[in-house]
DNA sequence: TTGATATATTGATGTTTGTCAATATATCAA
DNA sequence: TTGATATATTGACAAACATCAATATATCAA
């Protein structure tokens, strides 16, 4: 007879693979530190809400490199922007930072 | 005179980029699917503490690449593992959950 | 329309990541 | 000591990623 197995075969993982990916994508999102940066300037705006325009010179990088990282801000569902002529206003989504939050209770 | 800057100029960002850096892995740490459902399962276990030798067959890869992911799990500090005799068992690092709690509120 | 500004896209490049096979190390049982 | 099992490390490789320069698009002002 073979040794005990040292886990109990009934654990199963609590969400499908699709359910892992698309939550691992917010985390993802967030698991770079101009991102995160990014994210706590539009978190933390006592307007709460913020023009992309200044991040260049903030955070140091290029335009194209911070339009990139907005864009995966945006696609993880972390953020939203409104277009005011010119400029681009960018707010935290609510909802989807509630998720993550339940998800780390 | 140019035209009025659209954003406040004393908004700075909130944490040094080693924060930014350090925190960003622990985030990074959740993006990916296989390392998320890990984490769930070492985190939702009854017992409160899982041994590692299931996860093989549970996530349906290769025992390096378990063993990979683990560790990036905790050096991101979001786990922590026993040894006991050849097994290893592993529980989830409340504080460090808690930070990450924390920036999100 | 023309010039200036804000943002997006494309293409290129070096770096990091996820994965596995092969191998190593550690522990226990016989 | 020998064999079996749990976990870690190494090396390799393809895919994904972060970054920037160049360019494109959109909006406003003159």
């Amino acid at each position: 007879m073979a040794i005990a197995a040292c886990c109990s075969p009934e654990s199963t993982t609590p969400f499908t693979h699709d359910d892992a990916t698309r939550l691992a994508k917010v985390f993802a999102a967030l698991g770079d530190p101009i991102r995160l940066k990014l994210f706590t300037l539009i978190a933390r705006d006592p307007s709460q809400e913020v023009c992309a325009c200044s991040f260049v010179d903030e955070l140091q990088r290029s335009q194209p490199t911070i339009s990139h990282h907005l864009k995966i801000l945006r696609e993880a569902e972390l953020i939203a922007g409104t277009k005011r002529g010119t400029w681009i206003w960018y707010s935290v989504n609510t909802q989807a930072l509630s998720e993550v939050r339940e998800f780390l209770s």
